[in-house]
DNA sequence: TGTACATCAGTGAACGCGCGTTCACTGATGTAC
DNA sequence: TGTACATCAGTGAACGCGCGTTCACTGATGTAC
C-alpha cells in the first residue's frame, strides 16, 4: 500500500511550501506567519512542526525551491544559446535573470535577505546551480577573451554577474540611485556591451 | 539662559542617535531595541517618545546621518579629483564607496534595508546628496563620451553606479556569487575599465 | 479477513517571550509679577 | 531677587499584541498474529 502516512506527510509538506511561496510572492518574506501557512494548507498550527523543525527550516526549503526554479528557467533559456555570438549569450542570460527578478519580485528578493536562515554548509545542489549560472557567463566570456586564465576568468565572471545583479536589484527596489524600470533593458545592454568590448 | 530645556533635549536626541548608530554598526539594524537605546543614552524608556514619534522616526534620522556621513566622506575624497583623468576619477570614487561600505558594514547595509521606514517624500538634502554622488560619476563620464545627451549620460551614470554597487554589495554580504573581499579592488578596476573604453 | 495493540500524524488552546508604546506621576525649568 | 504658578521633560511599571513553539490529547494508519 506504500505508506499512506508517508503520502499525506509529503502532500502536506508540499502544500505548506506552496503556501509559503505564494505568500512570499504576495507580501514578501518578512510577513510570513506560521498561522497563515497552516490556514492555507488546511492543517493545524502544530502540524507544521511535525514536518519542519521550525519556521526557519520551512523558509529555507521554500527559498531552495525559488532558487531551483530560477536555475531551471535560466537553463532552459540558455539551452540552445551556444550558437549565439558570445555577447548575445550574456545578453540573453541577463535579460532572463531580469525577467525572473521582476516576475518574482518578492521571492527573488527573499533569496538575498541576508538575515534569514542561511545554513553553515552550502548544499551541493546550490553549489551546482550556482556553477551552472556562472557558466552561462564564463563560457561566452572565454570566447571573447581567450587569453584569460582560470582565475582571471572567474573574477571577471563574478564581476559581470555582480554588475548585472546590482542594476536589477536597485531597479527592483526602486532606489532613486538605480535605473528606473523601463530603462533596465538599456542598462543591461550598456553593461554587457562594456564588458564585451575588450 | 537660552533654553536649558531645549539644550537637554538636543543633547539627549544626540545621545540617542549616537547610540543607535553604534548599535547598528555593531549588530545590524534588525537588532535595534528601544530599551537598549534608553540604557545607552542614560534616560528612561519613555523619554525616547518625547523626542521621536516612534522608533521608526529615530531610525530614519539615524539613517539620514549615515547617508550624510557617506556623502561628506565621498565629497572630501573627490574634492581635488577634477585634475585627474576621467577614469581615475571614477576609480577614486568607487574605491572610496567601497571603503565606506566595508568600514561601515552594518550601517551601510542599513541604508538599503528596504523594508524599513522610507518616507513617501524624498527630502531635499537626500536628493542633493544623491545628486552630488551621481555628479562624481557623470562629470568624468561626460568627458569620456561628450557625444552623450543628458538622458544618455544620466542612464549611463546610474548604470555604472548600480554595477559598482552590486559588486560591493555581494562582496560585503559574502554571497558565493559575488567577488571575495580581497579581489573587490580588482573587480572595481574591471568595471571602471570596461565603462571607460568607449 | 479480523482483532488487538502500537505508532505517529493532526489538533488547537495555551504558553512564553520580546518588545514597542503608553500613561499617571514627579520634578526640573520657565514665566509673571 | 523672590515667590507662585505653569509647563513640559523624565520616569519606569504596566499594557498589549504578535507570533513562534509546545504539549496533552485524539484519531487515523500500520503491524503482528
Amino acid at each position: 500500500m506504500a505508506g499512506k502516512r508517508e503520502e499525506k506527510r509529503a502532500a502536506l509538506r508540499e502544500r505548506l511550501l506552496e503556501s509559503a511561496l505564494n505568500r512570499i510572492q504576495e507580501n514578501g518574506i518578512a510577513s510570513l506567519r506560521a498561522r497563515d501557512l497552516a490556514n492555507d494548507a488546511g492543517c493545524a498550527l502544530g502540524a507544521i512542526y511535525n514536518i519542519f523543525a521550525d519556521l526557519d527550516e520551512l523558509v529555507f526549503y521554500a527559498k531552495a525551491e525559488v532558487f531551483r526554479t530560477m536555475d531551471a528557467q535560466l537553463d532552459e533559456v540558455m539551452a540552445d544559446a551556444h550558437t549565439l555570438p558570445p555577447k548575445d549569450q550574456m545578453l540573453k542570460l541577463s535579460h532572463a535573470y531580469h525577467h525572473f527578478a521582476t516576475t518574482n519580485h518578492h521571492t527573488w528578493t527573499a533569496l538575498f535577505a541576508s538575515d534569514l536562515a542561511e545554513p553553515e554548509e552550502i548544499p551541493d545542489w546550490y553549489r551546482n546551480a550556482l556553477h551552472r549560472l556562472m557558466g552561462h557567463i564564463s563560457k561566452p566570456l572565454a570566447q571573447l577573451q581567450p587569453e584569460l586564465d582560470a582565475i582571471g576568468l572567474n573574477l571577471r565572471t563574478r564581476t559581470i554577474f555582480s554588475a548585472i545583479h546590482g542594476v536589477i536589484l536597485l531597479s527592483v527596489q526602486k532606489r532613486p540611485s538605480g535605473v528606473a524600470d523601463p530603462e533596465v533593458s538599456d542598462a543591461i545592454e550598456i553593461v554587457i556591451s562594456a564588458f564585451s568590448s575588450v
